[in-house]
DNA sequence: ATGTAATAGTTGTTTTTGTAACTAACAAGC
DNA sequence: GCTTGTTAGTTACAAAAACAACTATTACAT
């Protein structure tokens, strides 16, 4: 017989990962996708600039986990908006210092409050606690790879 | 000034989960993709049959919250391959029941093991109470859609 | 009974990803 | 100096996903 339940996808820490992962994008993809016509990668690329400021296209990989064709497609795209700017070091000439412009920090303070405030509204139901241990499995899961 | 580190973006639920999810899939799409040749929505689908029995593609699709589009695909190729087998409905000529073959039944049940082990082994290094919490939570993030 | 809407599922087209191969610059060994 | 290897980043091509438009069948209202 084949409908045994004795294994309950719904369950399964992957599929239950992405449903929650692509739920709790949506709203948010919403407005990096609505309202600046943005891709996943990139305001991915934007916030790291954003946070930790000047950086190379490799050091955005190895912090955000991302493939070096994303970041590169990602920072073109960001560069044809005029998000950021692109400089190659002098001493080192294979690598690009990328830098958010002006208009780049206002995009990213912008995503970056509406990011906090529905941040706390998934997080809203949830006991300080359990949030916080939510957070710390899922770093540690990330972390896996 | 950029570098305002008031926003972790590694701390933001989304990106977290997105995280989690793509590293905690990796490992078991090697098996069904490497071993079965099988993409992501045909194993949802598999699975669904496995567990429910029979179904129809917009059961599969409330249920596994996934377009019809990508259901009608992936039964396609899953009936190209013999796991499943597909039969017209009498009274409602529209709808069409899905059921896995005997060699469907014996790939769900061998991908099943595979993710009933893979998913002990995620939780492994977790409380058995950090794991119910964490489940409960995502299961609660994933019905906000 | 007949026009209109709704449902089930498919197909076609466009975006977006993923993979692999590539160029350019540097680094080391001999 | 010159071969070999490594790193940074890009580009080309193939695979997959997203979105919209479509057919077929049923339901429902007049």
């Amino acid at each position: 017989m084949t409908g045994s339940a004795d294994f309950d996808v719904q369950q399964f820490l992957p599929y239950l990962l992405n449903q929650a992962a692509e739920a709790s994008s949506l709203e948010f993809q919403k407005v990096y996708k609505d309202k600046y016509g943005m891709l996943r990668n990139e305001w991915r690329v934007l916030f790291h600039l954003g946070i930790y400021g000047e950086m190379t296209a490799s050091e955005i990989g190895s912090r955000a986990q991302m493939h070096k064709t994303k970041i590169s497609r990602a920072v073109q795209r960001l560069a044809e908006r005029r998000y950021l700017t692109r400089s190659r070091a002098v001493q080192d000439r294979r690598i690009e210092h990328l830098k958010l412009t002006t208009a780049g920090e206002k995009v990213y303070r912008d995503l970056k409050a509406i990011a906090a405030d529905y941040d706390a509204a998934l997080t809203e139901g949830m006991s300080a606690k359990d949030a916080a241990t939510l957070r710390d499995l899922l770093a540690r899961l990330a972390l896996r790879s």
